[in-house]
Parts: C-alpha cells; sequence; structure tokens
DNA sequence: TTTAATTTGTGCGTATGTATT
DNA sequence: AAATACATACGCACAAATTAA
C-alpha cells in the first residue's frame, strides 16, 4: 500500500544476508524507478503512483480521483471575503474592488496532500455564495444554491514553478520542488466567469491528462 | 572530446582525495545523465552524445509560437536508428527491439531555448522515415514521405520536474530548476501511434494555454 | 523542552569477479 | 598469459534527519 513503511536497511539486510550496500543499491533502483521514497531519518516508504488527472472541459476534481480509485480529500485553509485586485478582475471579467469569495485549500488522495489551490468567486454574481460555502464545504453544491447549476471550464493554463515555503509546507515536499501550476477561469452557461481558480499540484504526485476524441 | 577516455577510477580517486567509491558514485551519475559511458575491463569514455536521454515533442508547437508573433527555431541534436525499449514500445504499440527513429532537438523562441524534446518513430510502420528526416528536416514532410499524410495527438501528459545537468545546459537554466514536462503520442488517421514524443518545457518560459471552444 | 534511539546518507578500506588490453 | 580496469560486494564508522521517550 502507498506510504507503508519498508523494514530498515539493516533488517533486510541481515534478513537476506546480504550487506547493507547491496540492499541500498536494489533500493535505489526501486527510487529511480519512482516505487519507493526515501526520507532520512525516518525510512523507506511506497510511493504512492502519480495520479492521472484528466483535463477538460469539465473539470470535477473529487469525481476525477473517485473515479481513478481513489480516496479523495479536501481540507479547507480559509474562506474570506475581500475585494478583487486587478488582476482577478480582470480574469471574472468585474471591476477592481468588486468583492468577491477567496477559498483556500488543500487536495488530497489517499491522506496525501497533491494539490493546493485558491479559488476565487466574484460575489457580485453570487450573492451568498460564502455562506452557502461554508454550509455545504461543497463547490459545486454552493454555486448552485448561487443560481449556477452548471459551470465548465473555459481556459486552462499550465507552467512549471518551484515551490515556495509555505506551500512546500501545505504539500509536504521540499522547498523548491517543481509544482505544476495550473491557472483556470470556469464559466457558466451564459460564458460568464464565476470562478477564477489557481492550482499548484505537487509534480511528482499528479500527471495531468488530455485526451483528444 | 567525444571518445575520449577519463583517467581510471584509481587515477581520480587518489587524484582528489577521495574513495573509489565515491569516485564511482560520481561516474555514475554522469553515466545516469548520459555524458559518459563506461566498458569494463578498458576504462570510461566521454559518450559521443547525450543518448539515450528523454526528451520530447509537441505538435504545432511552432504555429502557436508564430502566431504569438515569435520567431521559433528548431535545432537539431541528434537523429539515429535503434531499438525500442520496453516503455517506448508500449507507447508505440511494437514490440520491443523494435527500430525506432529517435529524433533530438532544442526548441527556441526569439533564439532563447525553451524546450528540449524527443520524438520516437517506429520504422516498421515508417519506411524510410529517417532518411528523409535527414533531407526534409520538417517532421510533417517526412512523414507525408513515409506514407502518413496527417496525424493528431491522442493523448497529452503534464507534470513538472527538475531539470537535470544536462537538461538544464541545453535550457540555459539551472539545475533543478522546474520545467514542465509533456508526453505524447501522435496517431495518424486510423489511430494508429506513429510518434511517441516527450518535451521538456523551461517553466519560467512557458506557459501552456487550452482553450475550450 | 531535552535527550536518546532509530534510520537513512555518505565515506573509507578491502577483497573478489570479470572483461579488456 | 599477464596486467589493467571496471563491477560487485562486505564491513566499519560517522553524519544528518527523524522519531519517540
Amino acid at each position: 500500500m502507498p506510504g507503508d513503511k519498508l523494514p530498515t536497511e539493516a533488517a533486510l539486510a541481515e534478513r537476506f544476508g546480504v550487506n547493507r550496500h547491496t540492499v541500498r543499491h536494489g533500493l535505489s533502483a526501486l527510487v529511480k524507478e519512482g516505487l519507493v521514497r526515501t526520507r532520512r531519518g525516518a525510512g523507506v516508504f511506497v510511493a504512492a503512483t502519480p495520479t492521472d488527472y484528466p483535463i477538460g472541459k469539465r473539470v470535477r476534481f473529487h469525481e476525477n480521483l473517485i473515479a481513478a480509485g481513489r480516496k479523495p480529500e479536501k481540507r479547507v485553509l480559509q474562506v474570506e471575503e475581500r475585494s478583487a485586485t486587478g488582476g482577478e478582475a480582470k480574469a471574472l471579467l468585474v471591476d477592481e474592488g468588486d468583492p468577491i469569495c477567496a477559498y483556500h485549500g488543500l487536495s488530497l488522495s489517499d491522506g496525501q496532500p497533491i494539490a493546493i489551490f485558491e479559488s476565487l468567486f466574484p460575489l457580485t454574481r453570487l450573492p451568498g455564495f460564502t455562506g452557502a460555502l461554508s454550509e455545504t464545504s461543497s463547490v459545486t453544491e454552493a454555486l448552485r444554491m448561487a443560481g449556477v447549476s452548471d459551470y465548465t471550464r473555459a481556459t486552462t493554463r499550465l507552467t512549471a514553478v518551484r515551490a515556495s515555503v509555505t506551500q512546500a509546507l501545505h504539500l509536504q515536499v521540499s522547498e523548491g520542488d517543481p509544482l505544476l501550476r495550473s491557472t483556470g477561469v470556469n464559466v457558466d452557461e451564459a460564458k460568464t466567469p464565476i470562478e477564477y481558480g489557481r492550482t499548484w499540484f505537487a509534480g511528482d504526485r499528479v500527471i495531468l491528462t488530455f485526451e483528444e476524441p
């Protein structure tokens, strides 16, 4: 099982009657293949296979993970109402200073953090959204309560960045580790932006997939 | 210079005042990067090219850059014929050991390197492709000469990784900098794979955008 | 909070096997 | 056949990070 701890190198060496160096040599091969992960002072652990995460018109993070046989989990870090900055307003097609709901969170799969995200919702179009989100803790449900029955992803922008200290902390990776940054806008049926989100995926835990039909 | 022989491990160990194990550990890293090649009983030699090292390609890349007002450029690093490894064969739906054409290169925009790529073409389906590629230096044209009039991208997989030494060298970034890795398969009109490619984009120079119409 | 034990990471020394020259 | 050189393995020691007492 991913996350399980292997016997210590010394134990494996004794078990198979070989030197610890030999065990380490074998383990290094597994590390190179990405099957296990080592942590100095802690041990060797079975690596979680990178989660394939299909991107498309309808991105439903939880549903995708469930379909992949994972146990997804979402952890809310912060929900606040504030006014939109210039860039945020531009993406959401609202005016700078308009009220928005900022939703910070952490996504996990099988207990392992795989992404942190910030979602911004224009409150001018979604009255009562913040309260609904607090109650349901489901974005889709809260949007429905705010009058948006369906939404689709209009744009996706991807690049690779280094993990900052706080990002590394939340994602349980090392500072400077590569992250996949996704920026996107979701729109309602009238093509009006109703969410502007940024997501940072741990590079070694997620693979985004695009399938052309 | 390629082909030159390095001092023996023992000599290097004495020269730097370290143990031979340490030298071997360092050399193994160079071997992994494809910079040197070892021959038991003979010595360690500078590799002719950074061979067998993952790199990839992205379709319509040039067109996108041109549309953005850039001056794209493609630089061929290496073209060789070799046999497919297990993973490559699986992606191309051929048998392990079947002949393929490996095409390594560097993509630049306005003179700045933005991506390195490795494209693999199954020669069992594309007779004479290598020669055609050498003549035309255009993948699309070479494919047409090999009998493929049109092709489309079937899958795209994206994740973030750290730049290796050689990748950093080609892309003119620092070792460990975040790269956006794209893996994809192109298929012909009969949905048969005709190209398996990997591309590494410099994270701070490229943003991939996906727009849903 | 501090300390101690545990565990991986790194390095040195040595010996033996195997391929090349 | 002999010397050279890489490949593999064992044993020991210590550093660095983690974990538990």
